[in-house]
Parts: structure tokens; sequence; C-alpha cells
DNA sequence: CCTACTCAGTAGCCT
DNA sequence: ACTGAGTAGG
């Protein structure tokens, strides 16, 4: 392989470091997982197995990218293990589930699961009941899993963040106890579990060197995003033979609400001795006029970083523009004109992104592509997967695979009408001890005719026993559980018909799937975005324009982007303004925002927003006053300030008035 | 005792 | 739009 024609010399360096300890510390777009891929090569062609290079990556798709490249050059690197560290987790808890006493086809619980499980405890503990107020359910998730992931104590947390919640301390520490037994109990583990449980196995001599001795060679992307308890993970999983190669960029760590640690990265050295450190300098990407703004956003943070972002072939295009709009409509039609003027000059649409701090922000422009028949996918914000009757079919998939899973029991019972939280525990307690579906069907089948749920239950047993003694495969299973459970959804919703087409799009995805347990747990772990209509017409070429969060849009690239809602309170998001870390974690955002631009690059912002059921005047991001992002910025020669509002026009009516007026109104014109 | 309904308050980023 | 609190009614 003659990589020179495809590196420059420090990304060779990096490639050609085989052996040992190596961290790759660059900025923006100058090939950090370029050099991820080539090494992937290189360590095959030098001969290793590609079963003993492990490749931790932040998501499973960019895991899944980076190899299927490589595998073009060389088809074995798609034999490459690698997905994030929570799939790792699953993998090789699933493998060593029989040597801990529990299910190998354990569940995993995503947030909103572990919510409800946590609320349930919770409630069982009688939390609820004391005159002092506990927290709710979503916050309780975040308390524990920030404790987990920083390896806090929960009082540390409580300080930090909750500090209103100080006297639940003893509370909280009772709670994460007994949920930890219910989730052993009854096999189920958290997003965070995976972590933990991966841990507590790597603390274990022999797992420690067996997990070693099987993965030679470790890699991590997107370094500055790990949290402690994952730098922990690498300290062990590396222990062993110290082949770790770890790749970041610390300005662009952007997931503190998660726990992540960006002091991990440059603590590596520290925790690898001899660790060599390979630092990349030249930027691949973007023009040097959006490099000139990158620096300026750098320049903005309170901690100073050395790195100075410049062009490598010295490109030179237009200054990022800034734009104002009167309001969100206007300016999702300025960005759907100027998409499809790109598109006539000839760009692919798949060279085209809108950026978002928050998912809701791009609603307008949803709305606009739609209704140009532009085709577009949504990135981030909430997932189809996250939508009610999604979840209430897959909690019947979830007792298909685990007729004991309570949780989906309950989820699944209390749909029923006439049926509440008391009902719902009553009948798990008579449905658990019994060991099948088919012994199951005998609880409902024995209920008194008088229960008003009593028919509609006995038809989904059936289904359910049906689903899994006749079905052929799990397209037919899902079929089976879909028509059972649709009289419910058409009761429950006014627009069933709409969600009855997602459910029924969800079989087609249902159909792909050997197993349930396979399909849960990829849900789990990485949902299906929220699908969006599969428009045609006018745009033959294939092509599709992405919409995304900042987060969700980590490490891509594309020739055109657009950066919505430069609003105060939207970007940088009102809850961070709390602190000044939580301000710096906006910024490096922000960095990695516009680092994504290749060629033109936009910042718009409107003057007039829609908030809490009011219409309000906004204020321009802070960002945008800083003088070293605002010199890089070409915006119109004067801020338009908001236009005032136009006197009104001074009418009378009293109540009499109005009401013969009214009446008038009410003389029927039509037919 | 339990469920179903009404109302008020709030709305982030992700595995 | 969606959640939790509070209350009316089975
Ligand atoms: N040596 C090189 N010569 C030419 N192009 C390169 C080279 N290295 C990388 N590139 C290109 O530069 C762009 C950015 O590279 P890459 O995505 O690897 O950067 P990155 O450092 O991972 O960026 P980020 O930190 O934003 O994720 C890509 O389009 C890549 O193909």
């Amino acid at each position: 392989m003659e990589l020179a024609s495809f590196l420059n010399a420090q990304q060779q360096q990096a490639v050609e470091h085989l052996k040992g300890p190596l961290l790759v510390i660059a900025g923006a777009g100058s090939g950090k997982t370029r050099v991820i891929e080539y090494r992937v090569l290189n360590l095959i062609a030098n001969g290793v197995p590609p079963g003993q290079v492990l490749l931790l990556t932040f998501t499973r798709r960019a895991a899944k990218e980076m190899l299927s490249r490589a595998a073009k050059r060389d088809p074995k690197a798609a034999e490459v293990e690698g997905g994030t560290f929570h799939a790792f987790g699953v993998k090789v808890l699933r493998q060593f589930a029989g040597h801990l006493g529990i299910k190998e086809n354990f569940t995993v619980l995503d947030q909103a699961d572990a919510e409800e499980a946590l609320h349930r405890c919770a409630t069982d503990l009688k939390f609820y009941e004391g005159p002092n107020r506990f927290p709710q359910k979503a916050s309780l998730q975040k308390i524990l899993s920030m404790a987990t992931n920083k390896r806090l104590a929960i009082g540390q947390v409580l300080e930090a963040e909750y500090p209103n919640f100080i006297d639940c301390r003893p509370q909280l520490e009772q709670l994460r106890e007994v949920y930890s037994q219910f989730k052993l109990e009854k096999s189920y583990f958290d997003y965070d579990d995976l972590l933990l449980y991966l841990r507590l196995l790597l603390g274990q001599e022999a797992v420690r060197v067996h997990l070693g001795n099987q993965y030679r060679y470790l890699m991590v992307d997107e370094y500055q995003d790990t949290n402690l308890l994952q730098g922990e993970i690498v300290g062990l999983l590396g222990a062993e033979h110290q082949n770790v190669m770890v790749v970041g960029d610390d300005a662009q760590s952007i997931y503190g609400f998660r726990g992540a640690y960006h002091q991990n990265i440059l603590d590596f050295p520290g925790k690898f001795k001899n660790t060599r450190i390979i630092k990349l300098e030249a930027n691949y990407r973007s023009t040097q006029e959006i490099l000139d703004l990158s620096n300026g956003v750098l320049g903005g943070m309170e901690k100073a970083y050395e790195k100075h972002l410049k062009s490598a072939e010295g490109r030179q295009g237009d200054k990022p523009k800034l734009l104002f709009f009167k309001e969100p409509a206007e300016e999702a039609v300025f960005v759907a004109d100027a998409i499809q003027e790109f598109y006539h000059q000839g760009e692919s649409l798949y060279e085209m992104a809108v950026l978002f701090r928050s998912s809701y922000l791009s609603f307008h422009l949803q709305t606009e592509l739609a209704k140009r028949r532009i085709p577009f996918d949504v990135f981030g914000g909430k997932k189809f997967s996250d939508t009610a009757h999604v979840k209430d079919l897959l909690a019947f998939l979830k007792i298909l695979a685990n007729p004991k899973d309570e949780l989906a029991w309950n989820r699944c019972l209390m749909l029923l009408p006439g049926v509440g939280p008391k009902t719902a525990q009553k009948l798990i307690g008579q449905l658990v001890g019994r060991s099948s579906l088919v012994e199951m069907k005998a609880v409902f089948d024995t209920l008194g005719e008088n229960a008003k749920y009593k028919t509609q239950s006995v038809k989904w047993i059936k289904a359910l026993v049906e689903a899994q003694s006749q079905a052929r495969d799990l397209g037919e299973a899902y079929l089976f559980l879909l028509n059972a459970y649709l009289p419910v959804l058409e009761d429950q919703y006014d627009n069933w018909q709409q969600r009855k087409k997602d459910l029924e799009m969800l079989a087609q995805i249902a159909a792909r799937y050997q197993s349930i347990e396979e399909l849960l747990t990829d849900f789990a772990l990485e949902p299906p975005e929220r699908e969006v209509s599969e428009v045609m017409g006018i745009y033959k070429e294939e092509g599709r324009v992405t919409l995304s969060t900042i987060h969700s849009a980590k490490g891509l690239e594309w020739g055109n982007v657009f950066l919505i809602g430069m609003i105060e309170g939207l970007f940088p998001s009102a809850y961070a303004l709390k602190s000044d870390e939580g301000l710096e974690e906006e910024l490096r955002l922000f960095y990695v925002a516009v680092t994504r631009a290749k060629s033109r690059l936009f910042l718009t912002l409107t003057h007039y927003g829609f908030s809490g059921g009011i219409t309000q005047f906004n204020k321009p991001s802070r960002f945008l006053d800083q003088p070293g992002i605002q010199s890089h910025l070409e915006s119109p020669a004067e801020r338009t300030s908001p236009a005032p509002k136009p006197e009104l026009p001074k009418i009378g009516l009293n109540k009499e008035e109005l009401l013969a007026k009214l009446a008038e109104l009410y003389q029927a014109k039509g037919g």
C-alpha cells in the first residue's frame, strides 16, 4: 500500500505506529478519521488478524462507515470488531452472562425504560408519599447516570447539579441499591450498566487478561467525549499489551451532559507510559474563510488552545454569511430556496446540511422542504422508537422474547381500559409465577366475566401464543401482535391512521431480523432515526438533504452548511448558561458546527420566535457579538434591529356592538 | 379502593 | 405537545 498518496507525513507516522500507546490529537478536519481507517488496514497488512483489532467509536454508524470504507481496500477489515462502548459492553456481557447468573438474552433498557423502572422502585419505596418533594423520574435517571459515568458519589452530583434535592441523598442511595437489585433479578441492563458491568468484569484479573489477549490492538475515536468510566475501561483493556491508540480533539468535547470528561484525552499520556503523541496540523476539509471563523470561535474560549486551523491546500472561498429573518417560516423559505438554487447549480443534496442546537428548531424547515418535495433525513431529537405507539409494540415483542418481562407487561396491561397501576401489578404478580405464555393464558381465561378488560386481554395473550407457536419468522410474529394491538391504538389516538403507518413500517424493519433479541438490542443501542416520507417528484436524482442536531453531526462534513437558530437562549442554550463550563461547552459546540462545512456556510436567526405559546423577541446569540467571530462573518451592512411593531389602529367597540357584529357574521352565507 | 379525566406547567443535546 | 397533580366518579 502506497500510504504517501493518501496521507501526509504526520498521518503516515500515526498509521505506521503499530505497537505501544499512541495519542493523535488534532483539530477538526485534519484527517484523524482517515488515520484510523488506514491504521486498521496497515495492521492487517502487517499480519495482525482482523479479529484482534477493536475499534471503539461514538456511534455504531461511525464504526460501520470507517470499517466499510476500509473494507473496500481490504475485505478483511470488515472482520474488525467495531462499535460503541455500550455495544461492546453488550457483547462481553452476553459472553459472560452464564458466569454471572444472568440471562444471556437480557434486555437493554433505554432511557425511558430506565426512568419507568426507577419510578416503580421509588414508588415501591414510598418515596413519593412523604412530605418532602422527591425528584421526578427523569431527574432520578439523570442523577444516578451522572454519578455512574463521572464516578462520583450521589451527594457530589446533588451538590453540583441538584442542590435543591440535597436532602434526598440517603433515599437516592437506597433507591440505587434497590434499582440495581431489581435489574439484576430481572436481567435488565440500562445504558450505564453496560459500561459499569464491563468495568466490573475487567476488574477481574482473568477477564482482563482474556480480553486483552483477544483484542491485541485497541483504537478509540472521539476520545475527548469519553467519560471517566470509559477511560477506566480503556486503561484496563490496554493494560495487557499497551497497544492503544486514541484519537480526538479536546476542543470538540460536547457531551458533558453525558459525563464526558475532556481531560481524559490530556491525561492519556499519564495513564499509558511512553505514549507517542502526534499532532496533525493541516485541515483538508474547509476553505480558509471558514477556518478563520473557526479560529475566531476557538479564540473566544476561556481555555487557550494552541491549535490554529489552516487549510492544507490553501482553499479559498466565500466568507461565511450571517443572515437575519423576521420569523422562522421566512428563515425556512430562505434555506429551502438556497438548497434548490445550489441543487440546480449541480450540487448534490448529499452535500447540503442544516444544523441546529435543538431539534425543534427544524420543524418549520421540515414543513417547507416537504411542501417543495425536497427529500431529507432528520438526525437527532425524538426518535421513531420514542413514540408511544412504537414503544407499545416493542413491549409486546419484549414479552414474546421474555414472557417474564414485568416492565413490558406493565406497559401493555396499562393500555387496557379499566386497568391502572394496581390491577396491572396484581395481574403481573400472577403472571410471573408461570413459566410460559401458554400457562399465562390461564390468568386471563379465568378472569371474572365482569372485568371489562377481559375480552381484549384474552385476545392479546392468544396473539402472543400464536406469534410464538405459528409464526414462521419474525415478520409474521409481528403481524399477529400488530393486529391484536390495533383496536387499542384506534381507541387511544385521534391520529391512529398515521401511527398505524409507522407500525407497518416497523413490520418491514422487524422482518429483516432473525431474532427478537437482536431487534430489541439494536433498537436500544441504535434506534432508527425518524423516518421521513420518501418524497420523489422533481428530484429524480438520488440524494437527500441532512437535517441534524449539531451533536449528531459530529465527525461528518458537507459542502454547504446552514446553521439556523443563532438565538440567545437557544444557542447558547439557556440551560447551559448557569455555569462557565456550560457556556464553554456551547462554544465548543459552535466550533463543531462551523467546522462541518467544506465550502459554504450560512448562519441564520430570526427576530421573532414562538415559545411557551407566545411570540417573543429574540436576541441574537451572544457568540455573534464576539469581535473575533463577527469579523469573519459577512452580514448586512447594518444589523437590522427588530422592526418596531406598527401602531395599532384605534377602534372602539363595546360589548353590545361586538355581539351585534357577531350576530351579523353568524348569518349563514354558504350554500 | 381504583381509574379516568381535567388542568396547569414546561418544553436540550445522546448511548 | 406531554407530564404530573389533583379531583370526580365508578
Ligand atoms: N492526507 C489527506 N489528503 C487529502 N485529503 C485528506 C487527507 N486526510 C484527510 N483528508 C480529507 O479531509 C476531510 C477531513 O478528514 P477527517 O474526516 O478524517 O477529519 P477529522 O480529523 O476526523 O475531522 P473531525 O475532527 O471534524 O471529525 C475528509 O474529507 C478526508 O477525506
